[in-house]
DNA sequence: GTGGCTAATG
DNA sequence: CATTAGCCAC
């Protein structure tokens, strides 16, 4: 099985973009955030016409989630459902198999110290408890991908000491985030790339980004112990980055037995 | 000699769409229309590192005019010069050889009745003027070009008594282009091509447009008495309008001896 | 429909 | 730098 992650910052904008990606590398599962249309106006069809499944729950300009699938879900779902669905332009949740896959747009928070700061430490701590309702660590087989707006370590920053503290590299949403993992996920990632300066997001507005280095790794692939030991490889596709009309994140893969 | 004209809607957006033209068609002179563009942002380096000169005066987001020439000029200047300069960005001038070219992007007019209508209706007097003052149409080798906003016949209207009046097709606007050719002024176009269905302009909002047939000639290639004896031909170019990433007008041009 | 503008967000 | 929205013009 393969799964990807990519931060499409407007589906309709990266359309060509998605669709010659999942053409070429042909996936399982691709989980888009920031698809940033509201449902009436998504493109659809442009999907299912290249034979796709495709499930999406969005807004108005800002976040929106989607999940594109070879095959049709067992199951699919959006939003943390803890709330009147405000939630759900930010997770998406589909089974297939025995495979959850709990795509997030965490929130990016704004300004630190902000009140969106403060919900986006709150995020963390009701995603914790949207896996501790419905899973069992030990168990179950549960991918948690997507843009998480953090870089844990410093290996995931450019510069770590020059950026902290920032917004996505900082204690308290560091902290957020392993109270998470802390509950039982695995970072699949750097279990096959353990070396630092890999990225997966470069900001727009520093020119040549990518060939200086001045990335993030911001979106993530995790797995419970059940994923983790299933998971054979993942790889970042920097070449997209670097082709124009693209979005600042790239996609990340991961394969699975 | 080859002359054309091309409301370009924006020269920044259309500047791959103008080069590759130019490239093609290799004319001694292009006259824009709606360049939309400030002098500090015209792409100029595009047209001079392509081997073209290249005269220009815009304004933000409305109007702007240009001169590409193969040849640099021996005279250039812009507006009516009967105001503070608020018409430069409509009215290109320039000398090349014994031809004097003048290229015009004559108001739309916004609204029958408005005083943006009575603006246009203006603007043909004083560009009388301005003809009358300069040139001695028995004399001098003219020639006015450019999206005149006028159809001055019938024939230049995919329905006349549909759209009449119109902004472009009317009485008072036709009396005004009138009172501006019979200075001495000749329709080399229709020297040429003189059956109806000939259109220089689709309005975006038609869909197939082109294919329809629901189309202006308001883009006009005119000329003293001379010119219009030594024209030999003219052509729009409908293939370039058909493309997408078009401007709603396309390229007219003229072949002189 | 397709431009460009301003403003806000990231 | 690159999206969105809402505005205006043609």
């Amino acid at each position: 099985m393969q799964v990807a992650t990519f931060n499409c910052n407007s589906v309709r904008r990266r359309l060509d973009v998605i669709l010659h990606w999942l053409a070429v590398h042909n996936p399982d599962v691709l989980a888009l955030q920031e698809t940033k249309v509201q449902d009436h106006d998504f493109p659809e069809d442009a999907f299912l016409d290249a034979g796709w499944n495709v499930y999406f729950r969005g807004q108005k300009a800002y976040n929106g989630v989607a999940m594109i699938t070879r095959d049709p879900v067992e199951y699919v779902s959006f939003g943390l459902q803890d709330d009147d669905g405000e939630s759900a332009s930010r997770l998406a949740h589909v089974t297939c198999g025995e495979t959850a896959i709990v795509n997030t747009y965490v929130p990016q928070g704004s300004e630190l110290g902000s009140p969106k700061f403060a919900f986006k430490l709150e995020w963390f701590t009701r995603l914790r408890r949207y896996f501790t309702e419905r899973f069992e660590p030990t168990r179950d087989r549960v991918l948690w991908i997507g843009d998480l707006n953090v870089a844990p370590t410093p290996a995931d920053v450019y510069d770590s000491q020059k950026v902290w503290p920032h917004l996505c590299h900082c204690q308290e949403v560091i902290d957020a985030f392993r109270a998470v993992t802390d509950w039982g996920f695995h970072d699949i990632f750097r279990k096959h790339l353990p070396e630092s300066g890999r990225f997966t997001f470069w900001d727009y507005r520093l020119r040549n980004a990518v060939e200086n280095g001045l990335g993030w790794r911001i979106d993530h692939v995790l797995g419970t112990q059940s994923m983790t030991d299933a998971s054979v490889s993942c790889d970042i596709d920097v070449e997209s980055r670097l082709q124009k009309g693209s979005s600042d994140h790239t996609f990340v893969t991961a394969s699975f037995r």
